[in-house]
Parts: C-alpha cells; sequence; structure tokens
DNA sequence: ATTACTGCAAAGGCTTTGCATTGTA
DNA sequence: TACAATGCAAAGCCTTTGCAGTAAT
C-alpha cells in the first residue's frame, strides 16, 4: 500500500509538516496492520526498523495524524485508558474485549454509523467522531462457560 | 429516591459487604444526578456534607458499585480518559462532547442495546458492558459555525 | 472480636511537555 | 537559514494501592 503512505505524506506535506524518516517509518508499520494497536506496539515495530525512533515521537506522530484524519484512534474496554490507532482508511471497525481470555474480538458493522447519521438528523449536532466498545466473552469463552453451566 | 438507596444498601448487605456512612453518602450523591459525573465531581459533593471523606473511598466506592451493578461506568469523548458515573437504574445514555463549546449532549437511545443483541446473535459473544461516544458540535455551536461558513 | 473499610500518601500506567539538538524545506 | 521535529527525561493526570488505624456486624 504504497498508495495510502505517499497520500499521508502528500496531506503532511501540503499541510505544511515536515515529512521526517521518522514519520515515514510509522506511516508505514501503520499500513501494515489490519486491525488498531497501542501506541506501545507501534513504537514496538517501529523501534525494530529503526532504533533510535523515540516513544515521544510516536505519541506526536499518532496525534497529527489523528488530527489530519489520517488515523482513527479509539479507546477499548475494558480498561479505556490505552488509546489504539489505526490507518483510517477502512470500514467500520468496533471491539468486544473478552473478561476471559482478553481476545479483542473484531466487529464490523456500520451500525455506529447509522447512529450518528441519526443524530444528525434528530438532534441537530455534528458528529466528528464515533466511538463503541464492548467487553463481554468472545464465542469460544461464551461457548466455554456455557458448557460449564456459568452462563 | 430512598428506595434506590435501600436497594443499593440491601445489597451490599446481601453480598457481604458493609454499610457505611460513607457508602451511603455516596449514594445519596449519586441518586441526586441525572447524568454521569466524574469522580472528582462526586467527591467535591460527597465532601460538602462530610469534609472528612477521601477520594480513595471515593473511587473504591465508585469500583465497588459499578462491579455490583448498581452504578454505570462510562468515559467520554475527547480525553476518554476520565471515568463518569451514575446510578445504574436509567435507560441507555450516551453522550456527545462538543468540541467548541465542551457541553455534553445527552443521548437518549437504544441503538446500543439493540447492536449488542445483533452481535450475540449472530457472532455468539456475551456482551456485558458496551460504551458509546460521539465528539463533534453541540446543535447550537454546530447552527454557529454554519452561519459562520465554517462547516 | 473479626474482618472489612477508611484516610493518607505514595506508587502506577499512559500520555504529554520542556529543552537543547538535529534535520527538513 | 529558519523553523519544525526529535530524543531524552521529567512532569502530568487520573486511578490504584499499601499500610496503620477505625468502625461495622
Amino acid at each position: 500500500m504504497p498508495h495510502i503512505i505517499d497520500e499521508a505524506e502528500a496531506t503532511l506535506h501540503q499541510r505544511g509538516f515536515k515529512v521526517t524518516p521518522q514519520r515515514t517509518l510509522l506511516l508505514q508499520v501503520l499500513a501494515a496492520q489490519s486491525s488498531h494497536l497501542d501506541a506501545e506496539e507501534i513504537y514496538a515495530l517501529a523501534h525494530a526498523q529503526d532504533a533510535s525512533i523515540s516513544l515521544a515521537t510516536v505519541y506526536r506522530a499518532l496525534n497529527l495524524y489523528t488530527e489530519l484524519g489520517l488515523v482513527d484512534r479509539r479507546y477499548v474496554e475494558p480498561e479505556h485508558r490505552r488509546e489504539v490507532y489505526r490507518l483510517a482508511d477502512g470500514p467500520e471497525q468496533h471491539y468486544l474485549t473478552c473478561l476471559r481470555c482478553g481476545t479483542r474480538v473484531l466487529i464490523a458493522t456500520d451500525l455506529l454509523n447509522s447512529m450518528a447519521r441519526e443524530l444528525v438528523r434528530r438532534k441537530g449536532v455534528s458528529v466528528t467522531s464515533a466511538c463503541a466498545c464492548f467487553t463481554g466473552y468472545c464465542p469460544d469463552c461464551t461457548a466455554a462457560l456455557k458448557r460449564e453451566g456459568k452462563l
């Protein structure tokens, strides 16, 4: 996906931000992911390619990309304290965090977008970003718990 | 609503937790609210009645109440870092945080519950809690921005 | 009399920030 | 050359936790 990276760098340029090796590397790391990663994970992947990159730079780049709409930032249950990021080129995506095994179940649905559209229509607000998160049990753990009679 | 408080205290008792003046006070504070408050706000309200109560106690009680299902804990945009709490006796409630004036617009809808039910049906997961939050502009700011041609 | 709860202060986890330096445009 | 971006380390913000003392059952 060099496309996405090129476009992102064009956006940077065009908005007066500089294209640095660190920013490019982070875009590459992000482009290689299919779901959201937290800053620490992104840092680890980037650090493997360039040991001199710092966590602060990762955070600064992710914040910048989020502001520019290049990245989708999100918070996941149950902590909700850790932010996770992903290139903003895909469809709506949410997560259910399993209380038993910790898995994050990916949820692809357009329901939140519909919800946002309805709010715009009925309440007169405007929505710039929306986020939904679920806590519960993944399919495997749900099945296991039912087998054990605990659910 | 002494009802709700009595019921909550009965739950505490019945689950082997002690009913302390601090816990009762916090229930009273919560019962007097119609929307979610953060820990600091709850602490301030409680502290006004009993200056000896501590923030740690507030956090511990809110965590306990949340575990017992007595309180609905939620995270609001754009920070998502601050938790907000409310007695869990009402219908589904979400917020849109206005980027311009900071207002939290209350959103009453059952959409998230429907979404959760659909997940259960289609994915085989189980959902114990769900949360949605929106960032954007409140009706007033939306109107103002449109007037200024900025939206 | 037990055992849980409280207040205090310190620690924790994640993110941001100040500052001197480096690098892009 | 000018100004933004980086790395480092320290600070910040909210929440949790250890401990000794206190109170509920």
